[in-house]
DNA sequence: ATTCAACTTAGAGCAAACTCCAAGCATTTT
DNA sequence: AAAATGCTTGGAGTTTGCTCTAAGTTGAAT
């Protein structure tokens, strides 16, 4: 059984466009196609397009995402490499997620003041 | 006690091209000049930087920070809208860390897998 | 057989957020 | 006084990640 784009697209909340585009971009390279040209995606195919999401929605640039797919077409060479990828990335993540916990704190802070009433903002 | 624009570019990791940016995009209208036209940033204006970095690092638009900022100047009249404005952008930033917690999973299986040398990726 | 929906491509267009450049003042140092 | 440094502006250019269009093909339904 296989999915045509949009239905894959349906499924992860994109475009059939953006689907289009990530496979020009070369992120889709193992996605075959029928004899009249048309995408057909299997399941393997969808567990890498759910690896590609994650790694997008976590800030990695697309072109970083390219080069991955490309080293796990390479083989087991480059297995040390794929994984220090992830080793990096995960810390970007915990730091992005620290961040972002260190902003709230702010946010936090601005709604205290306008919940007391207690509001004398920034201004002069 | 003044500063310029390139001690607060320093000050909050930006260059003074982008805080000239944010002048121009209307983020910045309370910073004063002197009478040769060179922005003087006061202690006041840094905690207006400080709460617009906030917001863009968490992900707010810059036209919505400017948004946000009018509403500042028009006073009191807006203090709801603003307080709404900081309840949905709290909400916003709280699903973006739980969206991140959950790509972190997969983050850490695919570390898992390395780690064990139990690497059969997702390819075919 | 024709119509319709869904697929294909190349390539143009777009929005956001910078990033930089040229040309010109202002202030401080030599 | 001249040079160096740092500020100013308008406006052009860049990057990223889509987003859309036009023209064409395919395959199923009427």
């Amino acid at each position: 059984m296989s999915y045509t784009i949009s239905q894959v697209a349906e499924k992860f909340d994109l475009t059939a466009h953006t689907i289009r585009y990530y496979d020009k971009e070369g992120l889709l390279p193992f996605v075959d196609r029928s004899k009249s040209g048309i995408r057909e995606f299997s399941d393997s195919d969808l567990e890498w397009l759910k690896l590609i999401c994650c790694l997008k929605n976590t800030g990695m640039p697309i072109k970083q995402i390219k080069q991955y797919i490309e080293w796990c077409l390479q083989g087991d060479e480059t297995l040390e490499i794929r994984r220090q990828l992830f080793l990096d990335h995960r810390k970007e993540v915990l730091k992005h997620m620290a961040d972002l916990r260190e902003n709230l704190k702010l946010i936090d802070f601005k709604l205290k003041m306008y919940d007391t009433g207690c509001n004398i903002p920034v201004p002069r």
